[in-house]
RNA sequence: GCGCCCGUAGCUCAACCGGAUAGAGCAUCGGCCUUCUAAGCCGGUGGUUGCAGGUUCAAGUCCUGCCGGGCGUGCCA
């Protein structure tokens, strides 16, 4: 089923094709700038007159005298201002429309036309530290682009990238093996990931006899001394064991199947360096074995090498990522392959794209696409510590964030059970911290704040999920759940405008699947949600008279299956009442 | 030095391949609970979109140059 959008720019484009004889000439329809306007406008009729010669009015009057409308969604459409054309809707198609979703409520959004392979590279913590709260960022933009694409029918790969291989676990075994036989005293130590790294590095810091042993200790790691595998696998398996309660907690969807940890690649890194040589694109330089991209360039315009393979013969994060381009390519031959890492990695990422497509890594079909986000700040302007110069924990935050809720769910409804209480606040907490960081543009930076993380009002999920348990305490009461009829009237405005915006939900989930900005989808929800309360605010429902209160409703029922389906894309699950 | 990102209301942020009078939330001031949940709704205050040019019917958005900030820039990830 075509969006309302969709059908507008086909329409539109046709009639504007046909009048200005520009094959390529597109109406641009958007959402009308300003209500009175209209419920969507084409801007681009003017740029199409530019191009072949004609007055921009008198071209947008040709349009609308040729629109083919063949399925009568146009009520109106008017040419305004210098050129424009400002479209509304016909009130009889938006209700077909609306009770159409209400009949398939999966039809609310249509699978994409064409069924991708889409691979998420996302969260992807360092195993060696606990997750803190600048984790949280690609974790949830991960797993909301995740839905996304699933929920358009693509087939997803969601991929936990997690260092695990690093030179700093030669550190973490050597203190972790001088611990010796008390496992029971060694497993609670190891609880706090962020303080034995802590005291793992002082040591490093601090006692050369350590840090060499420290240092030996890859080297067997990494050349598969059993002992050493035993200890690392230990301390991964507990890291690990971490990171699946924070995702369980957030209700990301990550599990241990997901896990694309960079030891898997250890064996396959030799042949990376074999094949870039057989391409004839390795070149040793300063001793290192290096790839020379040409569009890069260093200081004074030197050529700016992507180092594959270190002078003493170890290998880098470029060379990892080159053999997962591979697996992603090859194996999991996919169409699109995003990674969701910060910002920083930017010329990391740009220069494996760079080398990939030289050695023939990454057919011209793969779309590599690194979904950059900015780094969370503290109100310093500098990234976010605390006052010990530790990263705020992101179980910590959670904490926070649900304690908060609980004062807040137990003085606005004190006579609800102790465990529902603790339920809502549960979810009412966690929805706000992922809400906090998808709502904003992930390019920008973030500036961590307790406040405006943990806030409850205004433009936050608990604002979406209290309009949810509006509608749901609507449909209670009204005893047959609103099921028995349709929407039949559109009486006040603010119905019209609820069932226009919760029919756009595809639309904007359509641009966040193509641009993947969740900020989109999330702006889009609140102001569904908008629509709602102003609508609830202002219309009767079970009050009215029988036909009205029917017909209200169902409306209610519609916007509640958008922003439910919204929310659910969000990773965010609503509740009966709060 | 070079490269990438950014600069919008007191604060945090929007603004859909350039579109009509730049929008929200927080804060602040005022109104609305004997009717469907006030985590809400309605209204007020608050802007030279960092500065200066340019491109065009139209610029917060594109181009150039400054100013300010963040990040990156050969053997960490």
């Amino acid at each position: 089923m075509e969006n309302c959008k969709e059908y507008l720019s086909r329409v539109l484009g046709a009639a504007l094709r046909g009048c200005c004889g520009l094959a390529d000439a597109e109406p641009n329809v958007i959402g009308a700038s300003r209500p009175e306007f209209g419920d969507y406008q084409a801007n681009g009729v003017m740029a199409a007159a530019g191009r072949c010669g004609r007055k921009p009015r008198e071209l947008a009057t040709a349009v609308v005298a040729a629109l083919a409308d063949r399925e009568g969604w146009i009520a109106s459409a008017e040419v305004a201002g210098p050129g424009f054309i400002n479209i509304r809707l016909d009130d009889r198609a938006l209700l077909a429309r609306g009770n159409e979703a209400l009949a398939q409520p999966r039809a609310l959004i249509p699978p994409a036309r064409k069924r991708q392979k889409v691979v998420v590279d996302h969260s992807s913590p360092n195993l060696a530290k606990e997750m803190h709260v600048g984790h949280i960022r690609g974790t949830v933009i991960g797993d909301c682009l995740s839905r996304v694409f699933e929920r358009l029918g693509h087939e997803v790969t969601r991929q936990n990238h997690v260092g695990d291989w690093g030179t700093q676990f030669g550190m973490l075994i050597a203190h972790l093996r001088g611990r010796g036989g008390d496992s029971g005293a060694l497993e609670a130590e190891l609880a706090d990931l962020e303080g034995f790294y802590r005291d793992a590095k002082n040591r490093f810091d601090s006692e050369p006899e350590f840090a060499a042993r420290a240092r030996a200790s890859v080297v067997k790691l990494q050349s598969g001394d059993p002992e050493y595998l035993a200890a690392w696998r230990r301390f991964i398996d507990e890291s690990l064991r971490h990171c699946q309660r924070i995702y369980q907690r957030l209700d990301v969807g990550l599990t241990l199947a997901d896990l694309d940890a960079e030891s898997r690649y250890n064996d396959d890194l030799a042949g990376i360096i074999r094949e870039l040589d057989e391409k004839g694109l390795l070149r040793e330089s300063e001793g290192a074995r290096c790839v020379f991209p040409p569009e890069f360039h260093g200081k004074d315009g030197e050529p700016l090498p992507v180092i594959v393979q270190k002078s003493d013969g170890g290998y880098l994060y470029s060379t990892t990522d080159l053999a997962a381009v591979k697996l992603r390519a090859f194996e999991l031959k996919a169409d699109r392959s995003l990674y969701v890492v910060d910002a920083r990695q930017s010329l990391h990422f740009q220069q494996v794209f760079a080398v990939a497509r030289m050695a023939g890594m990454a057919p011209e079909t793969l779309s590599l696409e690194h979904i950059a986000y900015g780094t969370i700040m503290g109100q310093d302007g500098k990234p976010y510590k605390t006052r010990t110069g530790d990263a705020v924990k992101l179980a910590d935050l959670l904490d926070e964030a649900v304690a908060r809720a609980l004062t807040l769910v137990t003085g606005k409804n004190p006579g609800l059970e102790e465990g529902e209480r603790r339920r809502i606040a549960e979810t009412v907490g966690i929805a706000a911290v992922k809400y906090a960081d998808l709502s904003k543009n992930r390019m920008s930076d973030y500036v961590f704040d307790w406040a405006t993380m943990l806030s409850f009002e205004g433009n936050t999920a608990p604002y979406l999920l209290y309009a949810c348990t509006r509608i749901k305490s609507l449909l209670r009461r009204s005893g047959d759940g609103g099921r028995s009829g349709g929407m039949a009237r559109l009486a006040a405005p603010e119905e019209r405008a609820l069932l226009l915006k919760a029919l756009q939900l595809p639309e904007v989930v359509d641009v966040v699947a193509r641009e993947c900005y969740p900020n989109l989808l999330c702006n889009y929800l609140f102001e569904l949600a908008g629509a709602f309360m102003r609508f609830y605010e202002s219309c009767p429902i079970l009050t009215a008279e029988a036909e009205t209160r029917d017909s209200r409703l169902a409306l209610a029922r519609l916007a509640e299956e958008a922003l439910e389906q919204g929310l659910g894309l969000l990773g965010i699950g609503t509740l009966e009442r709060m």
